[in-house]
RNA sequence: GCCCGAGUGGCGGAAUUGGUAGACGCAACGGACUUAAAAUCCGUUGAGGUUUUUCCUCGUGCCAGUUCGAUUCUGGCCUCGGGCACCA
């Protein structure tokens, strides 16, 4: 025999190296077939390469790969690919601490991730592999800032925008969490700046509309959390006449109540509205400065916050009403935003919480005009904010408030002072940042064209590599004279490159059309190719993204399509977010110091047990607590799997080619031949349908368990040779998308010639899966009484016979009369005695 | 405040269509093997009661409801997690 050496003890580190050099000759990896098998584009969403992966990343891919070898196997033409998100901070970062390039780091850093990737068993196909940071990527990224531009898309205005200042740059909406910078934790400020922003805004309602087309396949959880963020309200848009002026001067607001218009009794200027000048009085502007000071001093959590107070003061203007004539003053005041609806706000505060407690403050007069039953009180208490009748309101008085709004609005629009208007709390993705290591915007400035986007021929705009990147407010690139100068492209003459580089979400918004043609030279991605393998038919990949990257790459897909590049108008049909591994009911992190590394796992037990008991520890997508006797367990298993196959090597071996007749089969024997077949039925659907992955592997072990069960009673000398080998090679083949290196080594000790991972998956046999007896319960009044093992498909009829005959049943319907009989075929009787 | 989830033994969790609650694993305990230990193998393990290889009662966050029957469906509440939030 080839191996005389047969371990008696299962060495993963040993087996593992092996495999590892051998797939990687071999490149088994390549899951593609051809084109007449269907296709299925299995991604997981790519790391930002930080060196070593986290228990996060070992989750994500782990789960990825076990459902894309297995459909894989079933005669998918997969495509199942990788690469890394390499633009990004920590790398600079980083450089200004060790002075070490960003680039080199991040290549370094890749070299790194691919090799535990590879360590960890994860079938990538690495020929394909993509990276973002380098020119053959970023300018096809380039080249897709300059089509949004082209659309009219990107536009660079100047705006009230979230500055980081501890990493030194400005941030999109989405990366403001809680006030606080999304990187680093640190508090964001409000600057006024000129920056590059994409102009999402436009597909708010088509982001919002097409979720019907992805609802079956995405979590409701995900759809809501970005209906929240899109945040769509529908109402009216009104306008003000400022009154007593000789110029007409109108503002507009927005408002969810039209129907609450009767009870405007002020009117209020976002403090940073640009009128507040022009219409504050002389005798006012004292004062409004200085309130305008004191809430220009508050940060935009705390002005944001719903307990801070309420500051304002009156700037001696009035608008009129435009609905009954009335002369309202126009205050200032902290609770009115400017970047919500038009900055300015009516002020109904007997049908608003915040303009009532407004008004109370500054005795402001409150005006009922909404009224649950239809009558009037005296006196509001707090403000009325539901739906009711409308009262003191002239013509509308009496009419129901839904109807109302609808009427009001009707009537503004056909005097032209209003008019139907729905608003989204989405802001415009602001794509600029002063950074140094990102894809440089490829606009030039020429004092005589102005803004001039870099022809696609010119393309990529290289990023330079020598360059001082300290942080300094401004683009490093600002300060590099070779980059910035440049001639026009249209007129020739001198000009200067846009210096700030695109947000690194940009990069990640179209990666997985570049997977379907890696290699292109000539375009982003090829069409055709794009065309046979997208929309990704399952996306893997942290919840935390449900605002950022994934909003981003469905707006991109939508602006592909409206650009006809792409037939599709989603990017993902199924997503599954996976859960998060805590360590300690916390969430593991460097700076807590509660880390467990994937590598640890894998140096002291070999991958296998690390994928195992990451399958194993919880539902995939529910957050989980690492274990460290949970990855004993799992190891214990491995090693339980390995020991009964070892001990039937030779036996294998010698009945390979025999067959054996399952209708022979008697007893125990029976038993575990029906359990297999459950289980081949069992492990395909958890995984392909449910994802739970879990489930299982729980049933792997009750089959192992049975199959020990087996070994022991049958005894070395009496077993049915063909059915052990039956039993063990099927087993190996359902465990080998899970352990995958233990599972190769122990079918090559069986001299198979070809590797476990090409080989079809098990088909289930329904036949040999039935049971022929089942447990019936005998239930009185609900309650089980009693339990019979039963032939399985047995008539009503002797169900309830059997029933009737059992003692404990006789017990509890003695001196009672069945008032009813239930009889679930297969499951239970039930009788109801009064 | 609004919008989503979740709540089951000592622990992680299972129960897929309303039909045996607690699969599988961890931990614990008992036994076998061993000079001993580790490893391994075999058992026991929701709580309480009991006539203790028997059977009974209770039990899936709480309170109701629907049903012959509810972890599962409905209504209300509590707790935890997540998202949004002076959003007009």
């Amino acid at each position: 025999m080839e191996k005389s050496n047969q371990q008696k003890t299962y060495d993963a580190t040993a087996i593992e190296k092996k495999w590892i050099e051998r797939w990687n000759r071999e490149g088994i990896y390549n899951l593609k077939s051809n084109k007449k098998d269907p296709k299925y584009y299995m991604l997981e969403m790519f790391p930002y390469p930080s060196g070593e992966p986290h228990m996060g990343h070992a989750r994500n891919y782990v789960i990825g790969d076990v459902a894309a070898r297995v459909l894989a196997r079933r005669g998918h033409n997969m495509l199942h690919p990788i690469g890394f998100d390499a633009f990004g901070l920590p790398a600079e970062n980083a450089a200004i601490k060790s002075g070490i390039h960003p680039r080199e780091s991040t290549l370094a850093n890749i070299e790194k991730m691919r090799a535990a990737l590879k360590r960890m068993g994860i079938a990538y196909d690495f020929s394909d592999e993509i990276i973002t940071s380098e020119p053959d990527y970023y300018r096809w990224t380039q080249w897709l800032f300059l089509l949004f531009y082209r659309m009219g898309l990107a536009e660079k205005k100047e705006a009230p925008v979230n500055w980081c200042n501890s990493c030194q740059t400005v941030l999109a909406n989405e990366q403001v969490i809680g006030g606080k910078c999304e990187r680093c934790d640190s508090m964001v400020i409000k600057k006024v700046l000129s920056q590059w922003f994409f102009k999402i805004t436009k597909y708010a309602q088509r982001l919002l509309d097409d979720m019907e087309l992805i609802q079956e396949g995405w979590p409701e959880k995900v759809l809501a959390i970005q209906r929240n963020w899109i945040g769509r309200s529908e109402g009216a848009c009104v306008h003000f006449k400022v009154a007593d002026r000789s110029k007409d001067l109108d503002i507009a607001v927005f408002t969810t109540r039209p129907d609450t218009l009767y009870g405007v009794t002020f009117f209020i200027l976002a403090p940073e509205h640009e009128l507040v000048e022009e219409i504050t009085k002389p005798a006012y502007r004292q004062n409004v400065e200085q309130v305008k000071k004191i809430i220009s001093q508050q940060s935009d959590v705390e002005r944001g916050a719903a307990e801070t107070e309420k500051i304002g003061c009156f700037t001696g203007s009035y608008v009129v009403n435009p609905l009954n004539g009335e002369k309202v003053p126009i205050w200032i005041a902290n609770y009115v935003l400017l970047e919500y609806g038009t900055g300015a706000i009516m002020a109904v505060p007997a049908h608003d919480e915040r303009d009532f407690a407004f008004a109370s403050k500054y005795d402001i007069p409150i005006r009922q005009v909404i009224s649950p039953d239809g009558k009037v009180e005296d006196k509001l208490k707090a403000a009325y904010c539901q739906e009711g009748i409308m009262v003191n309101s002239d013509p509308f008085t009496g009419t129901p408030s839904t109807e109302g709004k609808k009427k009001v609005t009707e009537h503004l629009q056909e005097k032209g002072i209003g008019a139907f208007e729905v608003n989204f709390k989405l802001k415009d993705w602001l794509i600029s940042r002063q950074r140094y290591w990102g894809a440089p915007i490829p606009i030039i400035y020429c004092q005589k064209c102005g803004t001039v986007p870099v022809p696609d021929s010119a393309l990529p705009v290289k990023l330079p590599y020598d360059v001082d990147f300290r942080p300094t407010g401004l683009s490093p690139l600002a300060y590099c004279d070779q980059f910035v100068h440049t001639t026009c492209p249209a007129c020739g003459g001198k000009a200067k490159r846009e210096t700030d580089t695109m947000d690194t979400f940009l990069c990640s918004s179209w990666y997985f059309l570049r997977y379907c043609s890696p290699h292109e030279k000539e375009q982003a991605f090829a069409p055709k190719e794009a065309d046979y393998w997208m929309p990704v038919d399952q996306y893997i990949g942290g919840i935390e993204h449900a605002t950022m990257h994934l909003i981003y790459a469905r707006f991109f897909t939508k602006v592909l399509y409206d650009a006809g590049l792409v037939k599709f108008r989603e990017p993902f049909t199924k997503y599954f977010p996976h859960g998060v591994v805590n360590l300690g009911g916390k969430r593991m992190s460097k700076s807590r110091g509660n880390l467990v590394s994937p590598s640890e796992i894998y140096n002291r037990y070999g991958s296998d047990t690390l994928r195992l008991y990451i399958l194993f520890m919880g539902p995939a997508d529910s957050a989980v607590d690492w274990s460290d006797s949970g990855v004993e367990g799992a190891n214990r298993f491995l090693a339980r799997v390995w020991r009964l196959v070892v001990g039937n090597i030779g036996l294998i071996a010698e009945s390979r080619k025999g067959q054996f007749d399952q209708t022979e089969l008697e007893g125990l024997e029976k038993e575990v031949y029906k359990k297999l077949h459950q289980t081949i039925k069992k492990v395909t659907e958890d995984i392909l349908e449910r994802f739970n992955f879990n489930t299982a592997i729980s049933a792997l072990m009750e089959l192992v368990n049975l199959m020990y069960k087996y070994e022991e009673q049958a005894g070395q000398g009496e077993k049915n040779k063909a059915l052990v080998a039956e039993l063990t090679q099927k087993l190996l083949v359902l465990l080998s998308p899970m352990a995958p290196f233990m599972t190769e080594e122990l079918w090559h000790m069986m001299d198979h010639g070809q590797s476990i991972h090409q080989i079809p998956w098990p088909v289930f046999d329904q036949n040999a899966a039935r049971e022929e007896t089942v447990t019936m319960v005998f239930q009185v009044n609900g309650k089980v009484r009693d339990k019979a093992e039963l032939t399985a498909g047995l008539s009503r009829q002797e169900a309830e016979k059997t029933a009737l005959a059992s003692e404990n049943v006789k017990k509890f319907i003695e001196g009672k009369k069945i008032v009813k009989t239930i009889v679930v075929p297969n499951k239970l009787v039930n009788f109801v005695a009064r």
